[in-house]
DNA sequence: CAAGTAAGCTTACAAAGTCGGCAACTCTGG
DNA sequence: CCAGAGTTGCCGACTTTGTAAGCTTACTTG
């Protein structure tokens, strides 16, 4: 069980935004959720490359939908964030809250 | 200029922990600070590709400190986050916050 | 001077992230 | 039925970040 490998911060970011779509969650529509909440450009392809890695991690999972759903287009690719990724999100999220923590001052008010 | 460039997770933690640190952000002491404030190992000299890589985006400044300061050992290499580390830092920092919002619960108490 | 030790550096590689364009599919309108 | 256009997903080549391990430099002490 890779002990030692850690979240990207993109991976993060795709866990993240997959939570919050729930059910929504499949590409096009995440892409535009990062880019609205974190004022991130996000390029079509980075995403998809980022699901199977996470997938392969087993972090989401993920499945196709109806073609009838859909109104013209390929069938979209609905992901869902596993139990393991939930873990990993909340690890990842100790270990910088644990950096960030007494520097809120600086990082936050700033300017 | 690389407008679009965006911090790594590991350059974060090395930002932020030179910031805790302060006068003391030097190599070695700050591998422990990121191991006990993150619970992440840090090998040695991922720190220095990442000290020079910081440096070249102008994000962290350094400089070397005085022999005598030192018992035996090279000079220490000191570190010191620039204002545009700063800014880079907020930035990463917005952005992640953007897309946590609202998942606190899930991510905090959990379980 | 030799050994010991505390730091920093270098090199090579693996993993993550980015980009741009193409492929698959569905829906129109002629 | 066919052509075009709109959605969505995927591929391949490349850049950037992160990791590992060993080596070097320099000071201290015997």
């Amino acid at each position: 069980m890779s002990v030692k490998r850690y979240l990207g911060e993109f991976e993060q970011m795709v866990l993240l935004a997959s939570l919050h779509l729930g059910d929504e969650a499949y590409g096009v529509r995440l892409t535009k959720e990062i880019q609205e909440r974190s004022g991130r450009e996000v390029s079509r392809g980075a995403l998809y490359v980022t699901f199977d890695r996470l997938e392969a991690k087993g972090l989401i999972a993920s499945h196709y939908g109806d073609p009838s759903d859909t109104r013209g287009g390929r069938r979209r690719r609905y992901v869902s964030v596993t139990v393991q990724g939930l873990a990993a999100l909340r690890e990842s999220r100790q270990a910088l809250m644990g950096l960030w923590r007494g520097l809120e001052a600086k990082l936050d008010g700033g300017a």
